[in-house]
RNA sequence: UGGGGAGUAGCCAAGUGGUAAGGCAACGGACUUUGACUCCGUCAUUCGUAGGUUCGAUCCCUACCUCCCCAGCCA
């Protein structure tokens, strides 16, 4: 017997059904699909229903399909198919088969003419204004289109004819015959195949009628074997209509429908629409700005698959709505990095220090691991001499109570290297400070094993004559407000969200390329910006600051 | 107010007739050459509300309340 035993993925009532299913003969292969419509990029909540559909089938030794919904010429193109395939790709999946709806046209066509000849279908001349009228409301009954009783004869002749091109755009339609009266307004005939004379990304010009989402999808699930078609709770009332289809179109084989909570997330937005918005009114720089909660933004702020995962594994899977807390997605891509990415020093907003009783001229090399977890990752040598850099922030003349960094005065660690008392603090005609002069204790060096003092703070520093220039672009979230109505979340958006800084990183970082991640110390994790590659310039973005029980 | 769903901690979320898993967040404390990490501890006498059945109810029954979805020739 096949069980589901996925280490950290607790139950989840798809996973029941599935376990049922198996249990109980019903069947014995599992297959799941992932099938979006190529019409746009996918974010973090596809990245949801992604592992959900691939996990779930990959831990019962099933199948999992990439199919591609493209019923709908006029919004799809083939640039959405290859980002879709590359991000799936991307978060760590592989599909046993590669499907596309187009692939089955001839045979939903197929399926059409059997609806029509057993009487369940019809082709109906209304206008989408006039069905509206007859569709009745959600409390009165819908009328019969006058087209409804049309032969058997009449409507195989007129649906291949629309099916020739010789009728224009919205003049006719192929509806199912189900109830007009039904209290789900999605059984009251509802439009199967459209007329749209345009050119389809795959199909080109083979085709000027088009299948309706309803009447597609359960044939692409039958003729595909797929035994559990997971989709969103919307399409919960649709249920009995894909049922419907895939009885009355006698699809040999039984798809069933299971619908889940789609993913909303704190601080962001999730539906392409609302995306597209910020990439056109330029909110954003594009799908794949880093501030995006798109896969390709994720991946090109310094998010890993594998931290996707397994956030999407750990928020579960259930019916009803709900907010997850951002600061989850957060939690994991620390947890993931923390001892894969290198620790390094960096310096966001420099000031300067002078070491005064320093020798000039004299530049030490200082053993530094590259992980205090991770071993493994060996050590390097930073540079030391008498000017270095440190941050702003860590250095005060008025300190609040429990300040551990530098004040004037008072001593304090640099990391990998010596303790240092600040002893002058210059200042400009404005009277901010511009520079620090301190003493440093040879004694206190570190891995020596000095023990004579005590100091509170470590503080991070680069040395000025190996300093390498950078940038640094820190992120916030998209929007303030969590709860915004639909139409004013633009009025939302943090204004925040993206801050650029200059300043230095250790010369020679380690493996400086594309993606590569390092834990800037007392900072974050930053990741390097693939779009913006300079070796003698990179640009940092960052991933997830890290966290901090103090604040200034 | 027709139909379909959902209500378990600040946020996700298991569980299901036998007395509330886990994660995130938060808050204490220990440790610390990252105010990080790690560790230890705290965090639902209660499962939307009110009744009922039962020895016993978050779970079964009844009523009610709240929220979400549906009137595209989109998916």
């Amino acid at each position: 017997m096949v069980t589901l035993d996925h280490a950290s993925t607790t139950s989840n009532f798809i996973r029941n059904i599935v376990q049922e299913d198996l249990d109980a003969g019903r069947v014995t292969e599992v297959i799941t699909r992932f099938p979006p419509e190529p019409n746009g990029y996918l974010h973090i909540g596809h990245a949801k229903s992604i592992c959900l559909n691939f996990e779930l089938a990959h831990d019962v030794g099933g199948k999992t399909h990439l199919r591609f919904d493209d019923t709908n010429p006029v919004k799809e193109d083939v640039e959405y198919v290859q980002a879709i395939e590359g991000d799936v790709r991307w978060l760590g999946f592989s599909w046993d088969d590669l499907c596309f709806a187009s692939d089955y046209f001839d045979e939903m066509y197929r399926r059409a003419v059997l609806l029509v000849q057993k009487g369940l279908a019809y082709v109906c001349d209304l206008n989408s204004q006039e069905m509206r009228e007859l569709r009745g409301t959600l409390t009165v009954p819908g009328q019969d289109s006058p087209y409804r009783n049309r032969t058997v004869h009449e409507n195989l002749d007129l649906l291949e004819r629309m099916k020739q091109g010789e009728f224009p755009d919205g003049a006719k339609v192929l509806r199912a015959k189900i109830d007009m009266a039904s209290p789900n307004l999605n059984l009251r005939d509802p439009v199967l195949y459209r007329i749209t004379h345009a050119t389809h990304h795959r199909t080109k010009d083979a085709w000027c009628i088009y299948p309706m989402y309803d009447f597609a999808h359960p044939i692409e699930d039958a003729i595909e074997g797929v035994t559990h078609s997971i989709c969103t709770l919307e399409f919960e009332d649709h249920r009995p209509l894909y049922d419907w289809i895939v009885e009355h179109c006698e699809m040999p084989s039984r798809p069933h429908q299971y619908e889940f909570a789609r993913l909303n997330m704190t601080n962001t937005v999730m539906s392409k629409r609302k995306l597209k918005q910020l990439v056109d009114e330029g909110v954003v720089d594009g799908w794949d700005d880093p501030r995006m909660p798109t896969i390709s933004g994720l991946r090109r702020r310094g998010y890993t698959p594998e931290s996707i995962r397994n956030f999407a594994r750990e928020i579960g899977v259930a019916k009803s709505n709900s907010i997850v807390d951002g600061r989850m997605l957060e939690y994991f891509v620390r947890e993931d990095l923390k001892l894969k990415a290198l620790r390094t020093m960096a310096i966001l907003r420099p000031l300067k220090v002078v070491i005064t009783n320093y020798e000039e001229g004299k530049v030490e090399w200082l053993d530094a691991e590259n992980n205090a977890e991770n071993e493994a990752m060996g050590s390097r040598k930073i540079a030391f001499s008498r000017e270095i850099y440190i941050e702003q922030d860590d250095f005060m003349e008025n300190p609040p109570p429990k300040y551990f960094r530098l004040t004037q005065g008072t001593e304090v660690r640099l990391k990998h290297a010596y303790f240092i008392r600040c002893e002058e603090v210059i200042k400009n005609d404005m009277g901010e400070v511009v520079e620090l002069h301190c003493t440093y204790d040879p004694e206190t060096k570190s891995g020596s094993g000095f023990t004579g003092r005590k100091v509170k703070g470590t503080i991070h520093f680069v040395d000025v004559q190996h300093a390498q220039p950078a940038e640094f672009r820190l992120y916030e979230p998209l929007l303030l407000d969590e709860d915004q109505k639909d139409d004013e979340f633009l009025r939302h958006i943090n204004p925040r969200s993206l801050e650029v800084l200059r300043g230095y990183v250790e010369e020679g970082l380690q493996d400086l390329q594309p993606y590569t991640k390092y834990q800037f110390f007392r900072h974050g994790y930053f990741s390097v910006d693939p779009q913006r590659f300079d070796a003698l310039h990179p640009v940092f973005n960052l991933v997830v600051p890290l966290k901090s029980s103090y604040q200034l």
